[in-house]
DNA sequence: TGCCTAAATCGATCATTCTCGATATATTGA
DNA sequence: TCAATATATCGAGAATGATCGATTTAGGCA
């Protein structure tokens, strides 16, 4: 389950987060719109403190895990959260761990 | 958060999801009941096809992660979930990468 | 075309995880 | 107490993950 591997890194997992509230975390972008376009991987990288190639291979992760999209604009990468595929994958969690044949009657 | 690292492993989560019936699962088990002792690690052992040391190291690892409870009974120890864990842990997942501010208006 | 910036990929190093067999500990029963 | 069985822990090797700097690719603009 590779979001559950994605996931299990604490810094992607911060930056799942982050993506929820961008124009709370990432006000600083210049470019582009916040909510519509995404953060771009620079303005994500100055906020994770990490080098320029870590943050672009965890967030590579955490697409192909189906939970964030992203959007080349020019010559800027957008990406922001896939609530879609986060809800997906949710669910299946919720499948593979959740509460099993409860006899609740 | 150690319940993800956990569950980032296919082996340990095919664990947990086989606690959830344990009598569909592990019903070669000669000792304990089940459902209300939980199953003992030789027992899962078998059903993992890995070495008896791992499946113990699994065991734990899923333990400390709150995901399942263990019992020492004799020389057996049972292991099967734990469901208020798990409820928290699901909910703690929830509220770290579900939907954020939804403007559900 | 040529430079500048953004992002992605590559190659390397160090840390962590996976997995095993061997050993240690604990419990039972003769 | 001794032997047998169940489980836990230890130590090691291989595989994977984390992370970096360097390089490559790509777009924008003079």
């Amino acid at each position: 389950m590779l979001a559950l591997k994605a996931l299990a890194n604490p810094v992607r997992l911060q930056i799942l987060n982050w993506l929820r509230e961008p124009r709370r975390y990432f006000s600083d972008q210049q470019v582009g719109d916040l909510d519509v376009d995404g953060v771009c991987v620079s303005v994500i990288q100055r906020r994770a403190d990490l080098s320029q190639s870590t943050v672009s291979q965890y967030l590579t992760d955490l697409q192909r895990a189906g939970l964030v999209q992203s959007k080349r604009v020019g010559q800027w990468t957008y990406y922001r959260r896939d609530e879609e595929g986060i809800r997906r994958f949710l669910e299946e969690l919720e499948r593979a761990v959740g509460p099993g044949e409860s006899d609740s009657s």
